[in-house]
DNA sequence: ATAGGGTTAG
């Protein structure tokens, strides 16, 4: 009997579940209860579990014990795989007056499944149920599957829930909905559930930090991560803090709150964490400064993982260090062990496409498959951009349409930006034709087609383009741009005219404008729409936000110091080439991060070396 | 021994 029960327990180590199964079959309950204790570390398919489910009915154990039906649906309910859950759905109207915990079980295994929602329905089945009392779990499991199936309304009604239950003040289910909450994207009634908390803890804290950063609203993030810290007798930022606080510096550039957390981490020594010091290299990468993302990442006291390796290489792709971020992508398998996965394969390619390397590009872009790993949308993207550039636009529409995916709006989107460039009227037709029949309503896909139109004097067609434009609800994504000035950061949207200090920079855009023409400059108005006079054209341009930042740069740094923007869309060829005319006019080094890569601009020239 | 938080991506 005792021997019988160590094999179970050596074999469920060994995670052997069918041969675990074999030894309960022989057995008896006793064995029984040692394999479901075990459970969490047996690993039982779907017919593991429907021949145990025979045994215990067979043996009649399933009606003498009402807990052993309990036990295979809380087995079932752990196990991450659809069919077992549907299976413990099956059975579960054999337990004759299942408890609550019965119902949580299964509750918890939906909510943790690829379909949440089914969660959110079984917990409408159970507060119907006649004899069914939900508890704080409950409600916890309920909240979980709101969060993962971003049901706001649905958590909305459970909050309500939850109050009229009587578990209001229960601390962690507070902290729970702070969490839905924010990942549902309602940061406001996260915060107000935040605020009304009258104790706190660090969870809590970590959890509004968490969905401030990713939220995008980063500036609120690093605001609440400074309050935690100094607040007096407050709670010590732990791991999970400082990883929502270094993210949200990642998002805006911060560099000097980013190094301030860096140094907190290294005096609380949380450094011995890779997923931290992941984010302190992404961090600095991030901010534009490779090599001390470089120095963290060599002097690492503990082992990389393949997101330490991936971090990195995308660092040096987003700089345009092709050759280092080659060279990283080589060094994984050899000196660091860790094969390269999809995400390497897309920083490698990334590398390739921002330091102008196309057949080292499309070279990898083949070897990966030979890898054994499949191209998704996103390499795809990346080495139809990189054809694109390239000049090479049949090629890269060949590749769409080799995809075994469809194709998304993204694709056709970096396709016509290529034709436009190469002045392809037939390609930009296809492009377009996708685009539209894709529904596409952004302003960028029209004004492209328009301008290639344009630029071949087919002014019937850029009419009729205009034409569709109206007919279509045609939405902009508004650009903005974000520049650190003594340890604020400011942000500007095109146009804008809300900063203090509007006035001054829109003075300083004239002076350079002024400046520039000394030098020859005439605005590329190519990028705007063609229906509106050449004046208001360049208006239109010249108060771009990067160009609002890098004026507000000006005004508000002494000479010679470097300006930081990042920008959330792609950088204009227009605002490309009046930023390296003012570094060289103003003498100054301007750093722009925008959507997609790094440009450092200096005497007149810039990093891409205008490949971009 | 069942409840909350985490890193990379065109």
């Amino acid at each position: 009997m005792k021997n019988a029960k160590r094999r179970v327990k050596a074999l469920g180590k060994k995670k052997k579940g069918f041969e675990v199964l074999e030894t309960v079959s022989h057995g008896g309950m006793a064995y029984l209860d040692t394999l479901l204790q075990r459970r969490s570390s047996l690993s039982l398919s779907h017919s593991h579990f429907k021949q145990l489910h025979s045994h215990l009915l067979t043996t009649g154990i399933f009606h003498l014990r009402p807990t052993s039906a309990t036990k295979l649906i809380e087995l079932i309910a752990i196990s991450p795989s659809a069919a077992d859950l549907s299976y413990a759905l099956q059975i579960f109207p054999y337990i004759q007056f299942p408890s609550t915990n019965d119902w949580n079980a299964v509750l918890r295994g939906l909510a943790q499944s690829p379909k949440p929602t089914e969660a959110i329905s079984w917990f409408r089945t159970m507060s119907r149920a006649a004899g069914a009392r939900p508890d704080a779990l409950t409600c916890s499991f309920a909240l979980k599957a709101c969060a993962r199936a971003l049901a706001r309304n649905e958590a909305v009604q459970l909050h309500s829930q939850v109050v009229r239950f009587g578990f209001g003040s229960d601390m962690l289910l507070k902290t729970t909905l702070l969490d839905v909450y924010a990942k549902v994207g309602d940061i406001d009634c996260a915060r107000k559930v935040f605020d009304e908390m009258c104790k706190r803890d660090i969870a809590s804290w970590n959890a509004l930090i968490i969905g401030l950063a990713q939220g995008n609203r980063p500036n609120e993030a690093i605001a609440m991560f400074n309050r935690m810290r100094d607040e007096l007798g407050g709670f010590k930022p732990n791991e999970v803090t400082v990883l929502g606080a270094l993210s949200a510096c990642s998002q805006l550039g911060a560099f000097r709150e980013g190094e301030e957390i860096h140094e907190y981490i290294l005096m609380e020594k949380l450094d011995g964490n890779v997923i931290v010091c992941n984010a302190v290299i992404d961090m600095y990468g991030k901010c534009g400064f490779v090599e001390k993302a470089y120095e963290v990442f060599s002097s690492m006291k503990c082992k990389r993982n393949i997101v330490t390796w991936n971090t990195m290489i995308m660092a040096f792709a987003m700089d345009g260090n092709a050759r280092k971020a080659l060279e990283l992508f080589g060094e994984m398998r050899e000196s660091g062990g860790v094969q390269p996965d999809a995400v390497s394969y897309l920083g490698a390619l990334c590398g390739c496409n921002h330091g102008g390397l196309v057949d080292e590009g499309v070279r990898l872009f083949y070897s990966m498959v030979e890898f054994g790993l499949e191209p998704n949308v996103k390499h795809y993207g990346s080495v139809v951009d990189l054809m694109g550039r390239a000049g090479r636009l049949e090629e890269a529409y060949e590749i769409i349409n080799s995809m075994p995916t469809s194709p998304d709006v993204v694709l056709w989107q970096t396709l016509l930006g290529a034709s436009k460039t190469y002045g392809n009227v037939e390609m930009a037709e296809i492009a377009s034709q996708k685009l539209m029949e894709m529904g596409s309503s952004s302003c960028g896909d029209f004004v492209l087609l328009s301008n290639v139109y344009a630029a071949h004097k087919r002014w019937d067609d850029v009419g009729r383009v205009r034409e569709a434009m109206k007919k279509r609800d045609v939405r902009k994504i508004p650009g903005f741009s974000y520049t650190e000035v003594e340890g604020v950061i400011h942000k500007f949207v095109n146009g804008d005219q809300s900063h203090k200090k509007w006035r001054e920079i829109y003075g300083k855009i004239d002076e350079i404008q002024l400046k520039m023409r000394g030098f020859g400059y005439v605005a590329s108005t190519n990028n705007v729409l063609h229906d509106i006079g050449e004046e208001e054209k360049e208006n239109a341009l010249s108060h771009h936000s990067e160009k609002l930042a890098v004026a507000f740069g000006l005004i508000s740094t002494s000479e010679g110091t470097p300006i930081q923007v990042i920008k959330n869309l792609r950088i204009c060829g227009d605002c490309h080439m009046v930023i390296k005319l003012i570094s060289k006019i103003f003498n100054r080094e301007i750093i722009v991060r925008d959507r997609a890569r790094f440009h450092r601009f200096k005497d007149g020239l810039c990093s891409c070396k205008d490949y971009w």
